[in-house]
DNA sequence: TTTTATGGTTAAGTTTTCTTAACTATAAAG
DNA sequence: CTTTATAGTTAAGAAAACTTAACCATAAAA
């Protein structure tokens, strides 16, 4: 039989992804942006500046669709293309202020709703909550890190 | 400020949606599903039997659109369509044996990193974030149900 | 300094997904 | 019994995202 933690972290899973999915879905479209455009906000987000190949594999698609996908970024506005001054091959990608705005605002009409969600608890439950999270993060972190590696 | 355990949950939903969408496109890439259609699989799963419409609404596109994407679906043996016995108007839209066997082989390759996870914390460890999770689970079908009545 | 490798772009074309509009069939209301 | 509403399908076409292949510029290697 599953371990009963593993079971439990799966069901949170699906009510998380059910909940952040829906509201997600709706910013995109409410706000003409489509999903890869936005995945690809919050993959240079976390990346840092980085180029047009990182982009692209970490999207999992070839740099060639990586460089049209960004083509449309720059043209709205939400992400900038400049040379490496070190290797001129590169390009270095970055956000533009627009861009930050339009990945955090889609960040929170995807997670607004855990906001409601925490004002639910018993001030006892929330420092129980609290602490069982950070336990949580600090592993995925460590796993994270390990797996980047590899 | 914003209280601490919602900037927390934020925190752990992020690492959560990095992870998962990860392993989620590469095994739809994979397995050459594209991702509505692994989408309406798991809606129609969480439904359980409903009709286009229904499904369209939860997509949120056009019932043509649904019905479109159903045709594939069915064509792979995905799903079944058939006619609502009480009102002929209706679809009746189900997962096959296979169907629901791509849904749960998706769903473990977005969440089968949480098995690792698991194992990483110390027993003690396991029983306090098992606890703290079942709270965070029950409140939040307690929202989901108001939300689905307004 | 010629050759090769790397990073990125452009062009052409394919596939997928979606939309609107017209249509069929059934059910409910007048 | 006629009208209207509901559920779904089909057709035609638009838009998005992707691929491969050819290409340019720069850097590193021989």
């Amino acid at each position: 039989m599953s371990p009963p933690l593993a079971e439990t972290l799966h069901e949170w899973l699906r009510v998380t992804m059910r909940f952040s999915m829906r509201h997600f879905m709706r910013f995109a479209k409410e706000n003409n942006y489509s999903i890869p455009q936005l995945n690809a906000l919050f993959r240079i987000r976390h990346k840092g500046v980085c180029g047009v190949s990182d982009l692209g594999e970490e999207m999992g698609v070839t740099n060639a669709a990586a460089s049209q996908l960004l083509d449309k970024l720059v043209q709205q506005g939400l992400a900038t293309r400049s040379e490496d001054p070190q290797d001129r091959r590169n390009k270095l990608i970055t956000l533009t202020e627009a861009g930050l705005r339009v990945s955090e605002q889609s960040m929170q009409a995807r997670q607004g709703w855990l906001d409601q969600l925490a004002e639910r608890l018993t001030p006892e439950e929330q420092s129980d909550v609290q602490a069982a999270l950070q336990v949580l993060i600090a592993h995925a972190q460590a796993l994270e890190e390990e797996t980047e590696l590899s």
